[in-house]
DNA sequence: CAGGGCTTACTAATCAGTAGGTAATTGTCT
DNA sequence: AGACAATTACCTACTGATTAGTAAGCCCTG
């Protein structure tokens, strides 16, 4: 493999530096994943990965914001093609089942456990993301027929409990494989929706 | 101090490097503390770090041993003194909250989010953790007198769902303090218990 | 010929872990 | 009770590996 061969064939060497970075600190934490890491896993070395991603604290705010958007992105298409409560509570605590068959658990949930050593500014983007998810689920309860809400209260508080739950099984059942996950989730969601 | 003076006044040092091991990865994750960190903290070498605890495998072990085992101790206590299951789970619950007071997580939460790094001795205990607690929910769920309960059936997904909520809760809230957490937790609750 | 995208080669700091020594305490024998 | 060896609980001083980050140069493309 040439190093110099026309780069950005398929995916940007940016792009695959922060996919690296993102399968392995979802699976081992933010700080046992170094520079040396991402380089041996896509055949560069430091150095290169320090010219994309000057600091790791650059590489880390870069890697949520991405993420964050990523989120974003899959809950607007969620809210545009699911009808029911139901339906989008549904898709939306599936999306999290690949990165469990992966291995890994979610970014943030990740990066929230390491919180006191994050760089100020990829606590902001992890902070960010937790409220990013919290306002809308709150919005989608909240303005779900009355007919189809269980517990039909306090639509903020019922967010809050659930994004707690999605993040807390994916933690306590990561050995165990996404059915574990599934089940549990299942369970919370006939508690909320009919 | 002379560091030969009759020493295992108060706590001992291997106690204390076990509490401040706990402190610390609590706060900060198991991959960011070094014996270099607890040293400071005690105002010891590394060397004698090393000395009590031989390896940060041999470290990591003790330290999820001792924290299984306050947690039955707990558990038990819980046990004999409250008579309701609501009383039983909301002192189980607000056992959790001086560790967020301190501006840490549950150990073994943390631990779980460092899964793969983790030395295998280690990773045992830590799932041993969580099965205790499962094993020691579902119990007092099944035995609660039926009119107590409001989601009656099947007390171990029950309970994987209250362990999933805790662990959840203190991850989604550690940045906004005790109350955000006792209120996720009580709404659990009261879905549960009469 | 001017970048962009890498390389080799380096640095100072930090990591877990080791070797060997020393001062105080404890146990044993007389 | 007093001598003395063993043990405990540390210390200084080190190792080789790994960390994030830097400096300077090289090759291909436009």
């Amino acid at each position: 493999m040439d190093p110099h061969a026309t780069e950005t064939d398929r995916a940007s060497t940016a792009t695959r530096i922060l996919d690296a970075a993102q399968a392995q600190i979802q699976r081992r934490g933010y700080n046992a994943v170094s520079y040396g890491d991402l380089a041996d896993a896509l055949d560069l070395t430091t150095a290169a990965v320090h010219y994309h991603f000057s600091s790791k604290a650059d590489l880390g705010k870069a890697l949520v914001a991405r993420y964050r958007q990523a989120n974003a992105d899959a809950r607007a298409a969620i809210q545009e093609e699911e009808e029911t409560l139901r339906g989008q509570l549904e898709r939306y605590v599936e999306g999290y089942v690949g990165i469990l068959e992966s291995g890994g658990l979610c970014l943030c949930g990740v990066l929230a456990a390491d919180d006191e050593t994050l760089p100020a500014p990829v606590r902001r983007e992890v902070r960010g993301f937790f409220a990013d998810q919290e306002d809308w689920l709150a919005e989608i309860i909240a303005d779900a027929d009355d007919a189809e809400l269980a517990g039909h209260d306090a639509p903020r508080e019922v967010a809050e409990l659930l994004l707690a739950t999605i993040e807390g099984a994916m933690l306590t059942t990561r050995h165990r494989g996404p059915d574990a996950y599934r089940t549990l989730l299942r369970r919370f969601i006939d508690t909320v929706a009919s």
